[in-house]
DNA sequence: CTAATATCCGACTAGAATTGTCGGATATAG
DNA sequence: CTATATCCGACAATTCTAGTCGGATATTAG
């Protein structure tokens, strides 16, 4: 059905939850995953990918945790998915570097690929400040009128 | 990985080849599994969905098989992969009606819809005929110079 | 130093979805 | 009447996802 994993969605939420943090507040895992009601050890795996990434910097130990490595400005929600997911193709006979042996003479697959760049321009314009300016538009909008 | 199903595909280069094909020409689920090595109860319940969903027409008995409903030009990737796959939603918290009960205050998936959209955009633009013209844009090239 | 906290990491299970298969009913052309 | 082909539901096999568990390492508080 063409949806994004659990997994990629509790990343976007906590890599958004800790755009919404004060400056140099480090967030654990349990406590993320408290607030959103998501398995903590799950979040906690997806975490340490985001880090391993080079997403979000951890920190071990009491008081630890985790805090973005970047200017939510500069963190978009492709990079988020893709630090989670892999390389995302729409397509499903083109992966890393295996192409499908059979139906050589596929049409499909070139016009498809260009649908895929349009899918990834759309998800890295996205950026986990644009996410927070939506949640607090009506604030934003209150305070302007 | 976000990715469309094999069905999905399968779907695709099927429509695609009835595309091609000279007018009112009929081609068996089981003749155009062969020619691209997809195995035969599989996509001949694909077609099934598609005829069902108004993109293809079919035709019983000997030398029956599927023809187009429309010209290739009005049937869009778009169509046939919701045909096959049903509505395509990018978020997996928002499905047909239910909504997540679990994080309330989730800012992920409002931005993502519009995400969405921009992809139903793109994959709406993909015309059968234009699958076509791809595949024959060297000829086509090659007689405008 | 010790205890508490938290990241880190791999292996494993359960459940769901996808993919593919089978058997048989209906319709149509020759 | 027979061969062909759509139609349809049920089923099996495989793969993917989601979630769990156990334990190792690192850091801070006291």
């Amino acid at each position: 059905m063409l949806k994004l994993s659990k997994k990629a969605d509790y990343g976007l939420i906590a890599v958004q939850h800790l755009a919404q943090q004060p400056l140099a507040t480090a967030c654990s895992a349990k406590e993320i995953a408290r607030t959103y009601g998501i398995p903590t050890e799950l979040l906690a795996k997806i975490l340490q990918k985001l880090a391993k990434n080079g997403l979000l910097v951890s920190q071990h130990g009491t008081n630890g945790g985790y805090v973005l490595a970047r200017h939510p400005r500069e963190i978009s929600a492709f990079e988020v998915i893709r630090a989670i997911e892999g390389p995302l193709f729409i397509t499903s006979c083109v992966t890393d570097k295996r192409e499908c042996g059979q139906m050589t003479r596929c049409t499909v697959r070139e016009p498809l690929q260009k649908v895929n760049e349009t899918l990834v321009k759309a998800l890295s314009a996205v950026t986990m400040s644009s996410l927070a300016k939506d949640a607090n538009l009506v604030q934003i909008e209150g305070g302007l009128l």
